[in-house]
DNA sequence: GTCTATACAGGGATAGAC
DNA sequence: GTCTATCCCTGTATAGAC
């Protein structure tokens, strides 16, 4: 799978932008954006709290650039599960075992996602937010034409695509690496699950 | 049901201590505990900065307060949902159900409860994670005395307990007073997609 | 692009009057 | 039990040398 520091690799962004980017996100996961200090994640990435300033323009703009590139990793990740090749059924399995994966493999991003962007700049946040209900959507297109063609018997299709993703983001809540089941266990388990709340036949 | 306001009430704590309280539950649903200042939860409260430490003996306590006194009402709320005389299906419906509606109807305390108490100090963290694990604990009793009876028909009881408890706790994520849907409603839907997801017959 | 040094605003907590 | 005033530390961000 592509991971966030495979992202951050094909953009051949400087190495002490890297570093203060992964440093940032470790402490804003553990300690949240506000209990984070610049000199905490200068110091996590082994420089001067200035270098910070070098690379981005305040702390809010790290916070920024997290997030959005972690979405946009989310999003490509989650369109090409979303084989359309694959019936419903098996769309929904492969969407839901990818999203539950990284929310596992990228548990401390995952938080920094959920829980960190009300620090953010409105305008920031609005573009942020549109990311996300990106991956809601992609989510509740396929539901919706499983019930169509009468795979799926889900009575309430925003309600189960709600559901689903409960499901695979509050992972990001309790999962922590080298956890007794594995991201794949996790992934299985939540893809059948998911099977079971839209009613597929 | 039993609010949170309605256990501040039972104690008869000071009129003072009781606006602060409220306060900091606003203030730090919203702003996260490290994203609020004392001086803005005196001003929500009406009172001074200094009047806050009339009442609690510090920022961190005034968490530890909000977290301990929440967790003992989820408890309370799904100890009396959980009534031994019903069959288990019954009893998950019936704590889901409750476990839903309270994380709806306090969807602010919630995000409060599940995302701050990093900022506890260890011996206060110690003490709150122990009232959640009890929460889990009784969602596992349950699902494994379904099993134990055929009535439930999960193969792995502790994964199917983490994700009906997901759907009850991710519901603080995304609800927000004056959602189309209601409270009853969200939680007549999870309660339907736990029993899926337990298998039951 | 990285450092050291530092300006300056903001926040937790306390003193002491009423 | 509440207020005003304030202490003092911490944190973001910048200046300027290398």
């Amino acid at each position: 799978m592509l991971t966030l520091a495979g992202l951050i690799e094909r953009h051949r962004f400087p190495d002490g932008y890297r570093r203060m980017f992964l440093a940032a996100v470790g402490a804003f996961s553990e300690r949240g954006f506000h209990g984070t200090t610049t000199r905490e994640i200068a110091s996590r990435a082994g420089m001067s709290p200035a270098a910070l300033y070098v690379h981005f323009g305040s702390k809010e703009e790290v916070l920024y650039r997290i997030a959005s590139s972690a979405l946009d990793l989310t999003l490509e990740v989650v369109s090409e599960a979303a084989d359309p090749a694959l019936p419903p059924s098996g769309r929904l399995q492969s969407v839901v075992r990818v999203l539950t994966a990284w929310h596992a493999y990228h548990s401390a991003t995952a938080r920094v996602v959920l829980h960190q962007l009300d620090a953010l700049t409105p305008e920031h946040l609005t573009e942020v937010a549109a990311k996300q209900r990106e991956v809601t959507r992609v989510v509740r297109r396929i539901i919706a034409e499983g019930v169509s063609t009468g795979e799926f018997a889900a009575a309430d299709i925003a309600g189960a695509a709600t559901a689903t993703l409960s499901l695979c983001l509050d992972v990001a809540r309790w999962y922590r690496p080298g956890d007794r089941r594995t991201p794949e266990e996790i992934s299985a388990l939540n893809a059948d699950a998911a099977l079971r709340i839209v009613g597929a036949r």
